[in-house]
DNA sequence: CAATTCTTTGAAAGCGCTTTCATAATCCCC
DNA sequence: GGGGATTATGAAAGCGCTTTCAAAGAATTG
């Protein structure tokens, strides 16, 4: 119930109604000042009175400050950064603060056109969620406004690097298979650009080399992150006549994929062909059959990039990390049968 | 190439190097005024000469126009609403507007609480993609400025909705089961509170009273529109020992949890018995086996939203229509054995 | 060609806040 | 108890734009 019909009160109406002047609802506000309990409690008063919401906009135009967050984010629709959108929300909104998504693409290009309009929109703050944009753009950046990335590991003034270890987790899924008897281990890796899919690569790499096994280049075969890169790897492993008794895709959409070219070749999960893939969508534990993953704490990561944003912009410094890598057993794994 | 240093360029610093007024700048900016030639040619020059970029919060605050529209999305990580911001995304980037999302977790209150959010941002107009807010809430908010809504009918001044044929949909599901020779359908419904879940349900029911088919209440349970709530509707149908040949589930992540539950009672999709899912999730294709289902053109939904809304801004009269609902056959459902 | 109407342009007043800066009012301590 | 150090508060100057308003110049017309 809105009074009157004044669309939009603002901090003079307010300092009428509690008898004060602007300045001194602003410092209450804002906290910037000590003000006298009986003022407050006016000002309060008033402000709940007149049902007054301060316009960021003004305080944005004034104080330099919009309480809003521009996260750049690879795609809105992705399931996998989704999660981590999700934790930036929840990690923002208790403080007040917005998060301004846009999305990159993956192209350095378009990320960068992304920097540039969250700077235009003057956001507090930016939170890159991997991406591939050059480190020294993003310390540039850094240079004006707090600055927090996953995926690599930079450090600055004001800018902040939250990392995963991808090399780790790729060993564990690897080792899980080779505990399984599994000894020629297909491996579907992602755009050979990202470091994220290198990091993986080393891993089921160095996994192989503590276990004594020798690595096969003609068994990695590269995908582009999607489902139909991860069906195709399957074929040209298959017309490529390899032999292989199971099949690490470095993520869980490319392990679907190849689900599907495994199936199609009637190469039964996990009879004939163990799979384990990478990330832990939500939507992996109801894969059929349930897969085989590397956890990677997507909504975490949002969480904390957005934490430390916000602690780099309250001046502290960031100490935080990321949970280590887990592997989930489900039932794409199972014993080679020769 | 930054020049200088002066972090920020200002239409002030455009006027004095191009010898005009502030007042010609932004009138050229915005195309609110004829401006010669000669004074036009000095400006764009002086703009690219400094690297001038309009501060849109400045603007905002003097003009009453951000260039940003609202989006309330039900959960920023939603596979279905990702693809409708997609297309949200795709249809402001052209145009210089960008998209404010908030999520409102299906709540009328949270969804409430974005509004109160999306207007003190000062957003020029708000794509609400489905929620529950009451009709009346949204013909109030687009008192103030331009709406558009999905997923329902409703019409008002600066109001437009963009509604989805959900009851074809489901007739179109239910349709090809019968003609497959099922009888006894199973049906996951959503949350009864939801327009959409009722529009479906009664498709189900029209199609099977136009094919002269008992309605069996009995084989109806309801989810909500979670894998998990699709498994545990299968578990509830097979706990109450019900017989059927098919399962309708009305959205594709309740079809997958139904996959599951199936899978569990040794049923095989779709030999023993068929699955029809809505909505044609990107991942749906991906399915084992690929699930049959309604498509629902989300990404469209998304971008014609947001050109309504654009339009409706510009003072137009949106006159979009959504394409018809669409059965997307794959390898799901298949005829009855007995 | 004087009188009138159009155009183009700049000056200045905001938009709703934050933030100096200055001013009272209050305090402390010798 | 009076001089200096604090403290609470308000007035006013912006933040970077848009937009009215008025003026000067150009164009039109009888």
């Amino acid at each position: 119930m809105k009074s009157g019909s004044p669309l939009t009160v603002t901090i003079e109406m307010v300092a009428r109604e509690a008898g004060v002047s602007p300045s001194t609802i602003s410092r209450i506000l804002n906290g910037t000042a000590v003000v006298s309990d009986a003022k407050k409690q006016a000002v309060d008063a008033a402000i709940a009175k007149l049902d007054f919401v301060p316009n960021p906009i003004a305080r944005g135009l004034a104080g330099g400050r919009t309480m809003s967050i521009g996260v750049i984010t690879q795609a809105i629709d992705s399931p996998f950064y989704g999660a981590a959108l999700r934790g930036v929300e929840d990690a923002l909104d208790p403080l007040g603060y917005s998060p301004l998504f846009v999305s990159g693409h993956w192209t350095a290009s378009m990320e960068s056109r992304c920097i540039d309009v969250l700077l235009s929109r003057r956001v507090d703050g930016i939170v890159v969620l991997t991406g591939r944009l050059p480190d020294a753009t993003l310390k540039a950046c850094a240079k004006r406004i707090p600055v927090v990335v996953t995926g690599r590991h930079v450090k600055a003034q004001n800018l902040y690097s939250l990392n995963f270890d991808n090399q780790t987790g790729a060993r564990l899924a690897t080792r899980h298979l080779i505990h399984l008897g599994h000894r020629r281990i297909a491996f579907i890796a992602g755009d050979a650009e990202h470091p994220d899919a290198m990091h993986r690569l080393a891993g089921y790499k160095a996994e192989l080399e503590a276990q004594r096994i020798a690595f096969r280049p003609e068994l990695v075969v590269s995908g582009r992150y999607s489902e139909s890169s991860g069906l195709e790897a399957v074929m040209a492993l298959q017309s490529a006549k390899q032999k292989f008794t199971a099949v690490f895709a470095t993520n869980d959409q490319m392990a679907i994929g190849a689900a599907h070219g495994l199936q199609r070749h009637s190469l039964r999960v996990p009879d004939d062909v163990s799979l384990v893939g990478f990330d832990d969508l939500p939507s992996s534990e109801y894969a059929l059959p349930p897969l085989t993953t590397v956890r990677q704490p997507a909504y975490d990561m949002g969480r904390l990039a957005a934490t430390a944003v916000l602690e780099l912009l309250s001046g502290g410094k960031p100490q935080m990390q990321l949970p280590a890598p887990d592997l989930i057993v489900r039932s794409s794994t199972g014993p080679v049968r020769l």
